[in-house]
DNA sequence: CGCTCATATACCTTGACGGTCATATGAATG
DNA sequence: CATTCATATGACCGTCAAGGTATATGAGCG
């Protein structure tokens, strides 16, 4: 039902289904770095990295500038932040638990 | 490297890609449902509705039990839990950006 | 301007997954 | 104990995505 104008972006989920791809995230959580950098130390083919970062890039996970010949990646947040704001209803599944196991325990007391 | 004996259970994102199974996942949020109840209001098949809580159900998401004919599933915060502490690292990318904002906005005020 | 380094794309093969239809299980019930 | 209701499983099919090899693009350099 939902109308797409353009091309329709991987939705966050499915993009973090693929391992390699959140190993790509974890490199990139502290710094940023070029895709020469991230085929290394992830034992994939330069292209099926390449790839990967098309689709990160497409989802908005990264964006990337040019530098000389290389092309430098860097995380963007949002898209994970989406993602906590879709665990955001479902958190108080255990903070509530919590709650229910001080309240018991705030009744064990004498 | 990592050796199992039976059988991989399928990693929670996996599990979180397929839509289907995050609305079953909504629905098990406010009460348990027997299968009937989750097949109604998915407008899917009963099978499918099976195969996706049997996927939930080995990778933790839900639990279930028999009360007379039917099976009621519940959910089981676990998982989710997971993805919430997988998250936990990346959340400095937006409280950090906070951070910045804030200091910048000190910064200009007079 | 031809060469080379860095990255992207094309093409192909393979495997996993979701859906449906048909059927099996298994508990309640008459 | 046969039947029926609720759910699970199996067989089959179509789709899609990931990986690899080969190749195209494109910026910098001699």
């Amino acid at each position: 039902m939902v109308r797409h104008i353009g091309q329709v972006s991987t939705d966050a989920f499915t993009v973090l289904a693929e391992p390699t791809r959140r190993r790509i995230l974890d490199q990139l959580r502290d710094a940023e770095r070029s895709v020469g950098e991230l085929v290394d130390g992830l034992g994939v083919s330069q292209p099926a990295v390449s790839k990967h970062l098309r689709v990160l890039r497409e989802a908005g996970f990264v964006t990337c500038r040019t530098a000389a010949r290389q092309r430098i990646y860097r995380l963007d947040p949002g898209p994970l932040r989406a993602v906590d704001g879709w665990l955001d209803p479902y958190r108080r599944l255990w903070t509530r638990h919590l709650d229910a196991l001080e309240r018991h325990l705030d009744s064990q007391e004498q």
